[in-house]
DNA sequence: CGTCGAGTTGAGATCAGTCAATGACGGTGG
DNA sequence: CCACCGTCATTGACTGATCTCAACTCGACG
């Protein structure tokens, strides 16, 4: 235990400029504190949500690592995002007042689970919220934006250029650093994300330390030229030329 | 001119219970009506917003048909959707308040311009509207990430197949045939949406024709056998058992 | 020390992409 | 009214990236 006791609130949480409104006052503060019904500890492989279940609240993740997915009946298999500490989870419950996707811990984590009822209420009275509300939900939008254009028209190594720099760019805003990182994921949850199989993942992975762009152990990576995995993920742009 | 002149107004829009709540009283429709600044007339092949441009408002389509797309620095165009009347568009501009996606008229259309800032006013005081702009982005949300299974999981005819069935679901939504319809816009942006080629679209729309699923003149679409698209769909089903 | 899941690598198959020729339609101007 | 042009669409032949299937390696863990 720790010998001072560090109030539990989003206010002095250390991931509040990721997760919180900025510029509040502190009866704002207060009543966002009052946001977060309870922590949740969530061990790794276990769910935080399943698609079907009732939508009630969403999760900002305080810390661990975290996978979305959906499934069709058939069994094909999508993974959706994977999201790490500050990141909310849950958006896509709202609609139809039940989720439509799995969240899976990926390691061992913690969220705060914010009821959204009560994130209605105080959205009304606290401006901030509201627009911090609205702008979290049309980023995840924005995102899946980017996702569909690597999809839609990348090839192998591209896709893999741009999650492994949007990896380390996220993780390095989390203060860890640049230029190494270490996947939580499987090859699989890889490509299931980029859509690729699992050995096309591997392979890509192969081929950029043949290059000497990064160097993997596993799931240990340590990106050696940022700037050539920019210029894989733009090569178009050399190709056009 | 229409004799009897009609109240330009959502509370007697046609397409209320497409793009409004449900359930308000008279004082609370007042209220919405007030939203729309203007009403905007796009020629079909303009653009409603562009990549870039401020965000100050979210449009309801009235009449006509768009497309959204972002293009990369290296000309790298993805269509991340087509929109009908009845739908909302601009939701990407929310959060860093500029838009990040182009918004082009497939057809000449008319858009219910809704400043953002006015939606978020109204919406503190009408709960039915805030919860009506949640589920509006966390639908959209949703439709991503479905968008992302079958560009990440699907092969071409599944893709094409979905593409058809959701898009004469829709239509169907809005009181035309579920069996014909007329596609407004081009193999290539079919292609872009689907992550496929225009050749590709091309030679699958061919295949559907050979094997009698539907007809298809130029960009009329007739289909003949709604069920067998659903099976392409869900080929993977039947490879499974 | 053996087992199991995860990852790597190879060889061959396949689906979609590329390049290129041709065809259909719609609008424009003589 | 018709010829011409440009855009969009179709089709064919060939290429190539990724998938599939399979063997093998590695490391963690009981």
């Amino acid at each position: 235990m720790n010998p001072i006791a560090i109030k539990v609130a989003c206010s002095n949480c250390n991931l509040r400029e990721l997760c919180m409104p900025l510029g509040l006052n502190q009866d704002e503060l207060d009543r966002i504190d009052s946001l977060v019904a309870v922590r949740r500890k969530i061990k790794r492989g276990a769910t935080l949500f399943r698609n079907g279940e009732t939508f009630t609240a969403l999760y900002a993740i305080r810390t661990g690592f975290f996978k979305t997915s959906i499934t069709t009946e058939d069994g094909r298999d999508q993974v959706t995002g994977f999201q790490m500490a500050g990141e909310i989870i849950g958006l896509d419950g709202i609609v139809n007042d039940h989720h439509t996707c799995d969240a899976v811990a990926l390691e061992d984590a913690e969220v705060c689970e914010m009821p959204f009822e009560r994130i209605e209420e105080l959205s009304r009275e606290v401006n901030a919220l509201q627009r911090h509300v609205h702008k979290i939900m049309s980023r995840e939008i924005v995102r899946e934006h980017g996702v569909m254009l690597l999809l839609g028209s990348m090839r192998a190594e591209e896709r893999l250029a741009a999650f492994l720099l949007n990896l380390v760019q996220r993780l390095h805003a989390r203060g860890f650093s640049a230029l190494e990182l270490v996947l939580r994921m499987t090859r699989e949850e890889i490509g299931s994300y980029l859509g690729l199989k699992l050995e096309t993942v591997s392979r890509t992975f192969s081929k950029f330390v043949e290059d000497g762009i990064v160097e993997v152990k596993q799931r240990h990576i340590r990106i050696l030229d940022t700037e050539a995995l920019k210029r894989i993920v733009n090569q178009q742009t050399q190709a056009c030329l």
